[in-house]
DNA sequence: TTAAATACGATAAATTTAGTCCTATTTATG
DNA sequence: CATAAATAGGACTAAATTTATCGTATTTAA
């Protein structure tokens, strides 16, 4: 429930690896494939598909690979997610194929679900790249966790305007 | 990406139904299949699933069904994800089997998803079917997603601590 | 006693995800 | 200019997961 599919991983940890030589040659995808140990031609896609997105670009040809095609803070993973995967939808009416839904004109959950999508876009919005790599050493404090807790049920579920 | 499962909806679906009928007589499975259109004998694997995790109350026999074993609002929408599909792990070493993942010795990204992880349960715990309930006929007003996002970002992959 | 209902394991069908194969194109280099 | 290393991308296969169905047992009001 709610995985990352493995084409979204090898994504955030190609980003990742093509940054640390964002002053070098362009990365192979085939050295990010034995690098991480990612099948190559699957890799090759995804790589291919974030330089369809402006995530990253490309240099063919012998001495060709990818680099990156804006500064990891300015990358979101619902940048990354969305490029991948297609649109974030928490539902398939979301999705836009509601006919294809035989509890729509009947659903008592629809709308809200709307508003959790909206919530869950803008929190895999206001995660970076850049934080991705901050905090890839750093331990999550779980004692904070309530705090956080609290702070963020306030932003959910506003009250109705209008 | 990230959708919800149909056993998912088919859950918050019933509860909210099962909530209505809170002072009548218990609701049973056929009656919120028909209601609803969703077909029987997975809807009452659903429900029964949701007894085990003491989510619902069901009575047996002729006059059986289902009812709600605490209120709309002590249920969270984190606790009907796991009681249906089992513990939310957005990757494959967060729910246990890290020597299922090729990547695991190399990969980058692995810490930063256990904080990614730890906020999305929290945004989910911070939902309840209260909240699920009061917004079904509302409309979540996009002019304010940006104060929201801001604040959101706050929470979100906190300084180092320790 | 009967019928309506929950409980639940086993299995089948459908869909989605993951990975492979093949061919074309680009380009640095000898 | 020939070659080899690299990206680009369509078509396809395999694997895994999700969705749905089947069959049987148990409970209980009437
Ligand atoms: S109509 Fe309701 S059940 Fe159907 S996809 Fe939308 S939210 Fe889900
Ligand atoms: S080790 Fe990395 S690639 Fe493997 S499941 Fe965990 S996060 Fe994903």
């Amino acid at each position: 429930m709610l995985r990352l599919s493995k084409k979204i991983e090898y994504a955030l940890i190609s980003i990742l690896e093509v940054e640390k030589h964002a002053n070098l040659e362009p990365v192979s995808a085939k050295f990010i494939s034995r690098r991480y140990n990612i099948p190559g031609e699957l890799l090759g896609k995804v790589l291919q598909t974030l330089v369809r997105n402006n995530i990253l670009n490309s240099v063919q040809g012998v001495k060709g690979g990818y680099a990156l095609s804006r500064s990891l803070g300015e990358i979101s993973m619902l940048d990354v997610m969305e490029a991948i995967d297609g649109p974030v939808a928490l539902t398939a009416c979301i999705d836009g194929d509601f006919n294809n839904c035989d509890q729509y004109p009947s659903c008592n959950i629809r709308v809200s679900m709307e508003v959790v999508q909206n919530d869950l876009e803008i929190f895999f919005a206001g995660i970076s790249m850049q934080d991705l790599k901050t905090k890839s050493n750093n331990i999550f404090i779980i004692s904070e966790m309530d705090k956080l807790k609290s702070a963020n049920k306030k932003n959910l579920f506003r009250e109705k305007i209008n």
